[in-house]
DNA sequence: CCGACACTTGGACGGTTGTCCAAGACATAC
DNA sequence: GTATGTCTTGGACAACCGTCCAAGTGTCGG
């Protein structure tokens, strides 16, 4: 996980041929699956081959080293992840302002989340964030997933009318991000649907 | 790390001898060194054993496996930072209950968490909240963790006469859960000490 | 002093890992 | 058809891993 900035060729000389492209794709969603099931330290060239039903040897032809095959595996899970949070703020745009909606809006999203197939990017997220604690350098993948999240939550506290919009957004995203945590770690048991909107109800009432 | 209930004896039979306590409380002393400094993953028996100045035999004779080792060490860790929260709780007692000084109070504790000293037992924490997405066993260790935290925060909300302390203290610790994530994870720039205050009494405020 | 038992430790074990190589399969340009 | 390149892959390699053993050292009750 030494952070490459660029997704780079098979290991060979030359400019790749279209037709691995294919396999090399096959080959990261493989990897995405395992982190989303096993944990990121899942990842081996062996394990992702076999999840990917390909021989042990095409992980090393395809990714210089284990350090790049993890490393775009997360940028496309993150890549995904500020697509998604592009379509939530256009979404944004249309709605009704009103605290009612935003705050139903939130809790879907946080469910999604937290629900067994949007956990491999949540998990993902958090993985990023501890890494980056030691290694700054893990910080770049991160950055756009980071100014997504800011993005949208400062539109929805300006829709509100909040207050202060970036003290706001600070209080709005951290309070998701431990939430969120909480929820996972704990098995969703600690906190049901309609406490959940409570909870998000009771924190952007504070913010106005 | 398969979380077993009890702290276990040297591998082979018999009771333990307290010559040999001293030994067992280095390694562990060493690992959690580790921990802190390359994380959960940088833990091997030999590199524990290196970091204790010992040789590599003497992690194996101790514990019966890595599992153990390795909760062991994150035990540790959770007793200390209990140990801490309730210090910080008999503190909150004696003093005065206004906003002002509950936030000056936050403010110092998350600073300390923070600080490369701090950042072990933070760090661990999170690992330890991702681990328990996946497997549940992982939750004992923090069980006694997370009720220190909740007690803690409940107490100054009650303090300040909150609303809801209950949803309050969900609110408050998730905020503050995810903004020492924040702070960690990009290297404390993105928030100096009068803005983190900012953020508290804001919150807090919100609660009231 | 001596037996018993915990401690100590160098070294070995089987397994897994990341990475690489050589040889063949395949596709395309001429 | 043939040359030139990529693709594909079984197998090898050294390094590291967790764990264990056997032989030696230390200590202490009797």
């Amino acid at each position: 996980m030494t952070v490459q900035p660029e997704a780079s060729a098979p290991r060979r000389r030359g400019r790749p041929h279209p037709r691995g492209a294919r396999r090399r794709a096959d080959l990261l969603e493989a990897a995405i699956r395992l982190i989303g099931r096993h944990g990121l330290d899942a990842i081996t060239h062996r394990a992702v081959a076999a999840e990917a039903g390909l021989p042990a040897a095409s992980t090393s032809y395809y990714f210089r080293s284990k350090d790049e095959l993890v490393d775009e595996a997360l940028r496309t899970i993150a890549g995904r992840e500020v697509a998604l949070l592009r379509e939530r703020r256009a979404a944004l745009g249309e709605q009704a302002a009103d605290l009612a909606t935003i705050v139903e809006s939130l809790a879907t999203w946080i469910e999604e989340q937290i629900a067994p197939e949007g956990r491999v990017a949540l998990l993902a997220q958090y993985h990023l964030q501890i890494e980056s604690a030691r290694r700054p350098a893990a910080r770049t993948i991160l950055e756009d997933w980071k100014t997504g999240t800011d993005q949208l939550t400062e539109a929805a506290l300006a829709q509100l009318g909040a207050r202060d919009v970036r003290t706001g957004a600070i209080i709005l995203i951290s309070a998701i991000d431990g939430l969120r945590l909480r929820l996972i770690a704990s098995g969703h048991e600690p906190l049901d649907g309609a406490e959940l909107r409570t909870v998000l109800r009771t924190l952007l009432r504070g913010l106005l």
